[in-house]
Formats: C-alpha cells, sequence, structure tokens
DNA sequence: AAAAGCCCCTGGATGC
DNA sequence: TGCATCCAGGGGCTTT
C-alpha cells in the first residue's frame, strides 16, 4: 500500500495539524523493523516543527532531532485528540499537545528512527542511496535516461529499486509502464530516449494522479484522518489479472518478477 | 560491483 | 468449521 502516493497523502493529512505541537510522551507496543535508537525522553517536550518526506520515509522534524518514520508493507498513521485505546497493532504513539500520532502496522515491516541530525550516519543508511524525487525539478527525462542506461536489469525493477527514482513501488510501477507503453521485462538500458521521456512523463501522471485520488486503498490504507484512497479503481493494469486490458481488450498478464508481481497489457506495452 | 534471492511478520483469501 | 497453503503495497542484507 504505501508508495509514494499514499506516504504524502498520509503527510498532507495531517502536517498542518501536528506543527509547532509539543510532545507530551510517547508509547511503544511491539517492537518494529528497527529500534527507536534513543531513550523515549530524549523526544520529551520537544516541538514539532514540521513533517517533510523523502521517498517513502516520512521526516517529523523536531526542534532538536528527526523522528524518520516508514510505513512498511502495512503501515498507516493515524492523528487524532481522542484516538481509542491502542490495540494489538498500534506499535507508536506521539502524544503531542494537539493531538496523538500513531503508527498501525500488523506486519510491523514498518519503523520509526530517531536521529540527531538528517547528515548522521543513522539517516544516511536510510536515506543515502535514494534516488531523485519524481515531482520535484531534479526528475528530468535526460538525467532518468543516462542512470537508465547504466542498467540492464529490467525496468520494472529498476523502479522499484528506488536508488534512480524513489516512491514508484508495485502498483505504481505496473500503472506507469503501462501509461508509457512499454513491456515491465524490458532491460533498462536497451530504452529508447523518447520512450524514457515516456515512462518520465508516465511516472509523474500517475504519481500525481494518486495523491489527487487520496491514495490506493487496497486491503486497508487510510490517511491519518482515517479516509480511504480511491486511486485502484482506476487501476489500468495493477491487480487486473485475466480481465480486459481497458485500451485494447486484450487479458491483462500477470508474471512474477523478483518475487513481486506484476501486471501488464501484452499488447499495449512493447517490449 | 551489479544483480538475484532471502527474509522480516501477520492476516486474509482460497482450497481440501 | 478446521487446517494448510499461498499471497500481500517494502527494502535491507546476504549471496552469487
Amino acid at each position: 500500500m504505501p508508495e509514494l502516493p499514499e506516504v504524502e497523502v498520509t503527510r498532507l493529512s495531517f502536517v498542518g495539524a501536528i506543527s509547532g505541537a509539543r510532545v507530551l510522551a510517547v508509547r511503544m507496543g511491539k517492537p518494529l523493523r528497527w529500534p527507536l535508537g534513543c531513550r523515549l525522553d530524549r523526544l520529551f517536550n520537544q516541538q514539532v516543527l514540521g513533517v517533510g518526506r523523502r521517498g517513502k520515509y516520512l521526516l517529523v522534524e523536531l526542534s532538536d532531532g528527526v523522528l524518520l518514520i516508514h510505513l512498511g508493507m502495512s503501515g498507516s498513521l493515524r492523528f487524532g485528540q481522542e484516538l481509542p485505546e491502542s490495540g494489538t497493532h498500534d506499535h507508536f504513539d506521539l502524544v503531542t499537545s494537539a493531538g496523538t500520532l500513531r503508527l498501525n502496522d500488523p506486519r510491523r515491516f514498518g519503523a520509526v528512527v530517531f536521529v540527531n541530525k538528517i547528515g548522521d550516519p543513522q539517516a544516511q543508511k536510510l536515506l543515502g542511496k535514494l534516488g531523485v524525487e519524481p515531482l520535484l525539478d531534479g526528475f528530468s527525462p535526460l538525467a532518468f535516461y543516462e542512470q537508465l542506461h547504466l542498467r540492464k536489469t529490467a525496468i520494472k525493477q529498476v523502479l522499484l529499486a528506488g536508488e534512480v527514482v524513489v516512491g514508484v513501488g508495485n502498483i505504481y510501477a505496473s500503472e506507469a509502464l503501462f501509461l508509457a507503453g512499454i513491456r515491465p521485462t524490458l532491460a533498462a538500458n536497451r530504452l529508447s530516449r523518447p520512450r524514457v521521456a515516456r515512462l518520465h512523463g508516465a511516472i509523474r501522471e500517475v504519481l500525481a494522479r494518486a495523491v489527487e485520488r487520496g491514495g490506493s486503498t487496497l486491503r486497508d490504507f487510510s490517511n491519518a484522518d482515517g479516509q480511504s484512497g480511491y486511486f485502484q479503481l482506476e487501476a489500468m493494469a495493477y491487480g487486473r489479472a485475466g480481465l480486459p486490458c481497458k485500451k485494447c481488450a486484450a487479458p491483462i498478464k500477470m508474471i512474477r518478477q523478483g518475487q513481486r508481481a506484476t501486471f501488464y497489457c501484452p499488447k499495449c506495452q512493447k517490449p
């Protein structure tokens, strides 16, 4: 669920409400992917200056430090003044003067990590190798082409790896490649400049559109206000194995690439 | 050094 | 109804 659009939609849904608040208490449930990295009292009385995002990481900027929050596969955040009592899958509560930010994550692939600064080794280990932000100016067709030209892995897997461009997960990789008319199995370095330019546009279009639609709610994603996303209703390829392509009616194919499902139209997406 | 696999964990859907 | 199997939106780490 949580790819760039879901993370961004989540961020937008609570950044305004939490900014300026002070941390009153912290509660942790079962262990997440990594330990918090500091004592709980390190956070007390700190002010939340804002909430940023880098790829699929949320960056909760405090007056003295940063909380990196990753939603993993099944994580979602809630923010509110009167949240119910913690349930089995609520593993982190940041209680602030404006309300409580709560991470719910059944599979616990998510993480909340405190670092003193974004430049610290601990933060760089997580953020250092990340590619460019697809919705910012740094993501240009030419630079994209040059990066893709260096890799002979299948384009779908290059997108997923996040080292060239961040935020494109399993759903949006399939969707962007569909929009661009590119077969997911094609080696990245075999894409022509015009096709890379198309893919560049398709990635931006699909991610921006998904943010507008509130993300994709496949199982249980919701933003920090508890609202679902609706982009999944517009999916052209993802999750549509065997169903007719919405453009040409040929049955959508599902294959496996690196243990993940890939969906594509064998007719619209050329090798 | 790039690329391919292996896991972490829980719950829901499917099949017998 | 019960139990086993498979699958899932991510990504760091280990192995080739």
